[in-house]
RNA sequence: GGUCGCUUAACUCAGUUGGUAGAGUACUUGCUCGACACGCAAGAAGUCAUUGGUUCGAGUCCAAUAGCGACCACCA
């Protein structure tokens, strides 16, 4: 063997065999029952992040816990187009190329757009694979290909036969540098230090943050129950340099509190929009959908941009004597969550998918077999569909789907067809009646981050219902977001980002997966460093070693099969713990809870089978037992830990032991071995041993011990590192559970050491009789409870009086 | 403004239904005793954010406060 784990080789041994043996290729096989994940298509415009190692982590671990279980698993990949964050990159690069894209025709910037998707779907398959996962490469599915493009335009259909598709002339957010529309759920709000100006109307002064879109004001609002501006209400206000009088109106929509209490109503924004509706106003656009100033109003600001002519306007209301005042406010704005760039709201004819009615199947859902997890993310989930408006279907670029219906140019929103993906990915509308549809769907379990839940999730939701008639997935697995070491997210601009394809080319998957999820809960955001990944490392060196430690021993022979009636106390006491880890696992895994799994697993092979039942083979008695039953415990402990790293599992699975041709179609382990006395016998000896190591060191001269397991006395001798005389103590210095421990020492230390352990039970005692003079826990505190108190003041007064008398 | 989280050892995190606070790292001390220094053994280290309540008993349940964070929302 290798002295340490060599995993680029076994990464790219195991790999190839994987793919290209098509090992994870799910098939309908009636004598299983399939469990499907559809793994989240990350975006063809970025290299895999810390948070998709995450992700996929997970997804696989729960994949390869099923498949060993006896599923049919599926775990199906893909990737998605990103309309608008494609088309923004591939603009990108061909500037740098000198080229822009606004002198390409449409058709010549689709070559563009091709040639990126080819690339970088192949980009994202060959850095999906390196984490190792077991997903159905045959079944790659690209939200641009044929089999999605059929399912949206079905789709697309169905809704708009239906009549919740419309065409209209809404108020939509407007992103002027992507010169798409967008919607509700792409817009971020960001706080934004901004200048809120107090500008003379003529008799009144309003408030407002923008100067630009005074030429467009239609109206000033004022609060009816404002007595400021009671005599105003019905007169007539004045917009500056173009002196147009416009009616001052009371509404509630003024907030007396802020600002002057006037504000203006224009073409320009969704309160503006409410307000002119409401009073049949129409206002003057005053800026264009390339978000520049235009028409005759604006006079000489023409053609600037909205930050140009904010700027200038202001200028000149100052200059002229209209400017009141200004003052720095901080306030929430909308921004393009692509390119962070203020949305402009817009009235413009845009396609919408009319909500309320959707919304409605999938509300009740939660009550029909939908479950979220973790539950606290259940309430996001209704607060959103409860207040739901309809959603902006229709962008303007150049790529994407187009909308289905003869001379519309618009493009749909990217999340029309990742709605769909759970089944459309299954061969949905036209294979519906194909055994794989059938089988595989409804799939079983989505995980994702919680931050898609608006943009993703519920779109599936609702989707799935409307289209299928069943829910697309029973389990919604939503994890958090990873962070740096002091909990920033990581971004590029911070630069604390941790490159996951860096990390595995230096440590390998295992510790990459691994490393990520070990002591966490899925719930909390994770923190993660490098320090984690070094750890990892020791962990894996540490299984290695263990596993050459026994290839060594076992070349000396080793029995086939375990024989209970020829275990030793230590094989008894790991089997015991091995079937309490088995239970565990299964029982956290169930739950998704990894992290903790994985801690446990660290623990259980670390200290209790290396640190104890290691050291005991290499004294056992009948050693071909003893390394009958290392090898067990060692393949269980593999198998419970494949999901999280597959790799070095596979890698000492098949290569070393040669038990088979892979690890992962065996079946999880079950529990099989348990002997609770010996268990608890043998955690005394370890009792024994632990005292001996303790007390050896401070001038102790000689040791006798008295107890029942002679069978231990040289493991003990071996353990505690101590020369040992076996002989009945009559005056014992120490006792444990099951010995008495006499040591031979200098009497000043031990007096102090013992004088410390005196007054450490003292401290129990007193505990243990305020709580049993209390009547009020003897009354009612459960009877056992009482006993168990009652046997603990016993057991302590007596270890004290020995203390003492020993004194 | 609304909603929801989080706060436990120096650091990263666990802590099932309330019953004497746990792990790993770091730290201190000692280690070449059949694999592992990416290691072994021992040790020290916590008012469980604060306050109040419920209870015989609270890290755990309830309320308020503080700090941090996330999401939602048209205060111009």
């Amino acid at each position: 063997m290798d002295k340490n784990f060599d995993f680029k080789r076994a990464e790219a041994e195991h790999n190839a065999k994987w793919i290209d043996n098509a090992m994870f290729r799910a098939v309908v096989n009636p004598d299983k029952k399939p469990y499907t994940i559809i793994m989240p298509p990350p975006n063809i415009t970025a290299r895999l992040h810390v948070g998709h190692a995450l992700t996929y982590t997970i997804q696989d671990a729960i994949i390869r816990f099923k498949r060993m279980q006896g599923f049919e698993a599926l775990m199906l990949p893909g990737a998605d187009h990103a309309a608008i964050a494609t088309e923004v990159k591939v603009a990108e690069e061909l500037k740098k190329q000198g080229i822009d894209k606004r002198d390409l025709s449409p058709e010549e910037f689709m070559v563009h757009i091709n040639k990126w998707y080819v690339h970088y779907t192949a980009e994202i398959k060959t850095q999906m694979k390196r984490l190792g996962l077991s997903c159905d490469w045959s079944r790659f599915g690209f939200t641009m290909d044929d089999q999605t493009t059929l399912a949206v335009n079905t789709v697309f259909h169905n809704l708009y036969a239906k009549g919740l598709i419309y065409q209209g002339e809404r108020m939509i957010n407007y992103c002027t540098t992507c010169g798409t529309a967008v919607s509700d759920a792409e817009v971020e709000h960001e706080a934004r230090s901004q200048t809120l100006f107090t500008i003379r109307f003529g008799n009144i002064d309003i408030a407002t943050v923008r100067p630009e879109a005074i030429f467009s004001a239609a109206a000033v609002a004022v609060n009816p129950r404002d007595k400021r501006y009671a005599k105003l209400v019905g007169k007539m206000a004045t917009i500056p340099f173009i002196n147009i009088e416009i009616p001052i109106i009371a509404d509630e929509t003024a907030e007396m509190k802020f600002g002057t209490g006037a504000v203006q109503m224009t073409a320009h924004s969704t309160q503006s929009h409410e307000f002119t509706t409401k009073y049949n106003i129409t206002p003057v656009k005053v800026i264009g959908m390339d978000g520049k100033m235009f028409g005759e109003r604006v006079g000489e600001f023409a053609g600037m941009t909205v930050a140009e002519a904010r700027k200038a306007v202001a200028k000149k209301l100052k200059d002229e004597g209209f400017l009141v005042s200004e003052k720095k406010h901080t306030s929430n704005v909308g921004v393009c969550y692509r390119c962070h760039v203020e949305i402009e709201p817009f009235v413009s004819l845009q396609w919408f998918v009319k909500m309320k009615e959707l919304a409605k199947p999938a509300i009740e859902a939660l009550n029909n077999g939908l479950m979220i997890v973790p539950k606290k993310f259940e309430k996001v989930y209704l607060h959103w569909l409860n207040n739901i408006r309809d959603w902006c279907i229709s962008r303007q670029l150049l790529s994407g789907h187009k909308i289905p219906i003869d001379g519309v140019d618009d493009k749909l929103d990217t999340w029309f067809s990742s709605a769909l993906w759970p089944f459309s990915t299954l061969g949905w509308p036209d294979k519906t009646d194909s055994p794989d549809f059938k089988y595989f769907y409804p799939t079983d379990t989505l995980v994702t981050a919680y931050e898609i839940i608006f943009f993703w999730v519920i779109r599936m939701v609702f989707s799935g219902i409307e289209h299928t008639g069943q829910l697309p997935f029973h389990t919604v697995l939503m994890h958090g977001l990873v962070r740096d070491k002091i909990g920033r997210k990581m971004s590029k601009s911070l630069g604390n980002g941790i490159d996951p394809l860096e990390v595995i080319e230096e440590y390998g998957a295992d510790v990459m997966r691994f490393s990520l999820i070990v002591g966490t809960k899925l719930d909390r955001d994770p923190r993660y460093s490098i320090e984690k990944a070094v750890l990892a490392r020791n962990f894996i060196n540490k299984i290695w070693n263990a596993v050459k430690f026994f290839n060594v021993m076992a070349a000396d022979g080793i029995d086939d099969e375990i024989n209970p009636k020829a275990l030793c106390h230590a094989d008894k006491w790991i089997l015991t713990k091995l079937n309490a880890i088995i239970k565990s696992t299964t029982k956290k895994h169930e739950k998704f809870d990894f992290g903790v799994a994985a801690n446990e697993l660290q623990s259980f092979f670390w200290n209790d089978f290396c640190d104890w039942y290691l050291e005991t083979v290499k004294v056992s008695g009948n050693k071909r037992q003893s390394l009958a039953v290392f090898r067990h415990v060692l393949v269980n402990f593999l198998k419970l830990m494949n999901p999280l790293m597959p790799y070095v599992t596979e890698e000492i699975y098949c290569n070393v032991l040669k038990m088979g041709e892979t690890i992962a179609f065996e079946a999880w382990p079950v529990s099989e071995f348990n002997f609770a006395r010996e268990k608890r016998e043998f955690d005394s000896v370890i009792e024994v041993v632990e005292t001996l190591r303790t007390n050896k060191s401070d001038d102790v001269t000689a040791v006798a011990v008295d107890w029942a397991f002679a069978a231990e006395n040289g493991l003990v001798e071996k353990l505690s590192g101590v020369k040992i005389e076996w002989r009945p103590v009559a005056e014992p210095t120490i006792t444990t559970k099951i010995s008495k421990i006499h040591l031979v020492v200098d009497e000043d230390a031990r007096c102090a050491k013992v004088e410390k352990q005196i007054a450490h039970i003292d401290m129990e005692i007193e505990r243990c009789r305020k709580m049993l003079s209390n009547p009020g826990f003897t009354n009612k505190a459960p009877r056992q409870k009482v006993k168990e108190e009652e046997d603990k003041l016993l057991e302590l007064e007596r270890q004290r009086e020995i203390l003492a008398g020993g004194k």
